[in-house]
DNA sequence: CGGGATCCGTCGCGATACTG
DNA sequence: CAGTATCGCGACGGATCCCG
């Protein structure tokens, strides 16, 4: 890979690379939420944060904000086809993670013990 | 994709969505390096973030810190097979925002132009 | 219900200097 | 060459209160 696509990667990482955009875009592919919804699907979220990921998210059209003007307020939040199409290149990340977690967890023990490479 | 997964793919994003990993994995990606040919390649890293970051990534096995005992001193850092394997599924996120990158600057600037989804 | 505004702690990261 | 130690800042994120 050459050095001018780190500068790529690094902006897409820069942009889920937070701690709650890539939950918000797997709990809105199984559908649209309403903002409580969707609050109490991602768990531990709060307002604030939910609120400034849904907004980044929308702004690079990775889902849409749909206001129903009604009383009480109603707006839900879906994925466009971008936003879907990114969800499935995070798919193939949580397939790695799963192939790979337990052994990583065990380097890491083993790394933690030994801190070999010090001496080793 | 169910919520307990959300979990995982947040343990790979905490590793991994840092500011220096995906790029010392790119950098590696294409052949082992010593230290300082690697500060040289991953460009504006510091000495403290790069060593902070490879012994990250060699904790959880995703590369090899081989030193040769030699004068001066000779420390060679390399993908695994793992750091590999990991590296193609980061070469489809690459991939995803070449096809995307472009829409999602046009989406901010439309954005933060209008401001819509305010009143519109 | 769906937010915005404010306050504040933590910690990632950069700059610099020093070491074996 | 290949790091470590110290310092400090700024952004991210949590808690809380307030509003239409």
């Amino acid at each position: 890979m050459p050095a001018e696509r780190d500068l790529l990667l690094r902006d897409v990482m820069d942009r889920i690379g937070d701690k709650w955009s890539v939950t918000v875009i797997c709990r809105l592919d199984d559908g649209p939420l309403r903002f409580n919804a969707l609050k109490r699907a991602v768990d531990g979220i709060t307002q604030r944060m939910l609120s400034a990921t849904v907004r980044r998210l929308e702004r690079d059209g990775l889902l849409t904000r749909t206001v129903h003007p009604s009383v009480p307020p109603r707006v839900e939040y879906a994925l466009t086809d971008r936003g879907r199409s990114l969800h499935r290149v995070l798919a193939e990340l949580v397939a790695w993670t799963e192939d790979n977690l337990d052994d990583i967890q065990q380097c890491r023990k083993r790394f933690d013990a030994g801190e070999y490479g010090a001496h080793a």
